[in-house]
DNA sequence: CCAATAGTGTCTTTCAGACACTATATA
DNA sequence: TATATAGTGTCTGAAAGACACTATTGG
C-alpha cells in the first residue's frame, strides 16, 4: 500500500533505485527598478558556460530545507538576513541531467538587494539578470528555464494574496519603494495613491517608525518595518490583463 | 555554482549520497457529505497496522508524474477518469523513514467518488475515511499526517480560486451537488441563493446540458458538465473565521 | 518658479452577504 | 397540505479603480 512497502518487497512490480537529489535556488530581488535573478555560469560539462540555477547536493543526513538555506549562504552568498525562502517544487524528470538521475527539489527566495550585495565576496562568479532578459534571450541549463518561469509565476502570485513583498524591500522602507516592487514583479504602473491608502489600510502589515526620508526626492515620506501581518486581506489584485 | 556541478566534485563540500525517491498520494474525495481520504493499512513494519497513504517507488526511468498517475492506478486503484492530480510538496526530513533515506514526493488528487468506486477491485485494503476523523482519533504512520494536513489545506484554498471543485463532482451535477461539495471540503454552510447566483455568473464554469434531475428531492435541478474554465475570478471565497 | 513624490478625499461601479419571494418537486 | 430544494430579485455595505486636490521636498 504506502510507498515504503515497495522497500521490502523489490521487483515486485518495480525496482527501488536510487536517485541523487539536489536543491535548486531561484533567488529573486529588485535591482534598479527590475525583477532579477542570481545565476551563476558553469564551468563544466554539461552545458559548459551556460547559465544555471545556485543548488547543491543534499547531504545524507540533511533535510531539504536545510540543504537549501546551505545552498543560499554557501553557494550563493546571500546573507542569512531576513529572508524569504519557500518550496517551489520539484522536478525529476529522468532525462533532466544526462549524466545520471537527479531529482531536484526547487527552492524559492525572495531577498532586499542589499542583503545579497554580500554576494561579491562568497560567490564571485554569481551573477544579477534581469529575469525579463533571462527568459528572452538566454537558455538555461538543464530544466533551469521551466523551474525559473514556476518561481516567477509563484512570487506574481504570492505578492497578491501575502505580504512577502516586503521581503523584497530593506528592513526599513518607504510606501513608494514597496510600491514599486510591486510593479517591478508584476511588470505594471500602479496607482500610487490608491496603493497607498490600501497597504496602510491593511493592519500589520506596516509598521512606522516615526521617522521620515526623502530619498526619492519629493515631499518626505514615512519609512516602515514589516509588519506582523502574513496574509493580506483584502488581497492586493494585480490589474487584469 | 549549480548542484549537478557537485557530481563532479564528490567531498569537496559535501557527498553526494543516493536516496529512494518516492510518490505518496493524497486522494480526496467527497462521500456521504463529508471529505474523506483514501488510506490503507501498512502491512509491515515499521508503523505495522496503522494507516498510511497510498505510494509507490519512483522507478529508475520514470517521471514523478508519471509514477503518481501509475500510483493512482494500481496501488489506489482509481480509474483513470477526469481526476485532478497536481504536485503538492517534497518531503525530505532524514528520520522520516526509519529504515533508510527515503524523500517522497507528495501528489493531491481529488476525484469524484463515483470514479473511485472502482477501488474495490483493484486495492481491496484501501479504505475512505472522513479526513476530521482521520485527523481527531488516528496516528498515520510515517510524517503522513504532515501530508495530509497540506493537501487538505491546498485543497481547500484551491477550492477559492479555481475550477477544482467540479472535479470533486460526478460528470454530470447539479449547483446543489457543487454547493455541498464546496461546504463539505470547507466545513461551513453556505448561502444557497447566493452561491447559486455566483456560480452561475462565472463563464465557463457551467456548461448546461439542458436536462434536469430531482434526485435530490424538492424542485427539480438543472443537470452541468464541466465547463474549461480553470481560473475562478472573482473567487469564490471562504466565509472569515 | 517647476517638477517630483507623498498623502487625502470623493465618486462610481462591482461584488459579497443577507434575505424576501417565487417555482416545482415528494410525502 | 407541509416540506424540501431550485432559482430570482433586491438591498446594504465593503472595497476597487479613477482621479481631483493638497503637502513638502529639491532644483
Amino acid at each position: 500500500m504506502s510507498a515504503h512497502d515497495a522497500l521490502e518487497r523489490p521487483g515486485e512490480r518495480l525496482e527501488s533505485p536510487l536517485c541523487a537529489v539536489a536543491v535548486d535556488l531561484v533567488i529573486l530581488s529588485v535591482r534598479d527598478g527590475a525583477l532579477s535573478i542570481l545565476l551563476g555560469r558553469r564551468g563544466q560539462e554539461p552545458f559548459v558556460g551556460q547559465w544555471a540555477l545556485p543548488g547543491e547536493m543534499v547531504g545524507a543526513r540533511e533535510s531539504l530545507d536545510v540543504a537549501a538555506r546551505r545552498g543560499l549562504a554557501e553557494g550563493a552568498g546571500v546573507a542569512d538576513l531576513p529572508v524569504h525562502l519557500e518550496q517551489l517544487g520539484t522536478y525529476g524528470d529522468p532525462e533532466r541531467d544526462p549524466r545520471m538521475r537527479v531529482v531536484s527539489v526547487a527552492y524559492l527566495t525572495l531577498a532586499p538587494a542589499s542583503a545579497v550585495s554580500a554576494v561579491r565576496g562568497a560567490a564571485p562568479h554569481a551573477v544579477w539578470l534581469p529575469v525579463d532578459r533571462v527568459q528572452s534571450r538566454l537558455r538555461l541549463a538543464f530544466d533551469h528555464a521551466r523551474i525559473l518561469a514556476d518561481g516567477v509565476e509563484r512570487a506574481r502570485a504570492k505578492l497578491e494574496y501575502s505580504s512577502v513583498a516586503a521581503a523584497l524591500c530593506p528592513e526599513e522602507f518607504t510606501v513608494g519603494e514597496l510600491r514599486r516592487v510591486y510593479e517591478a514583479v508584476w511588470g505594471v504602473a500602479l496607482d500610487p495613491r490608491n496603493f497607498h491608502r490600501k497597504i496602510t489600510g491593511t493592519p500589520d502589515f506596516l509598521v512606522p517608525i516615526g521617522v521620515t526620508t526623502s530619498r526619492q526626492g519629493g515631499r518626505p515620506a514615512q519609512l516602515f518595518r514589516r509588519g506582523k501581518a502574513v496574509l493580506l486581506n483584502p488581497p492586493m489584485l494585480r490589474p487584469e490583463a
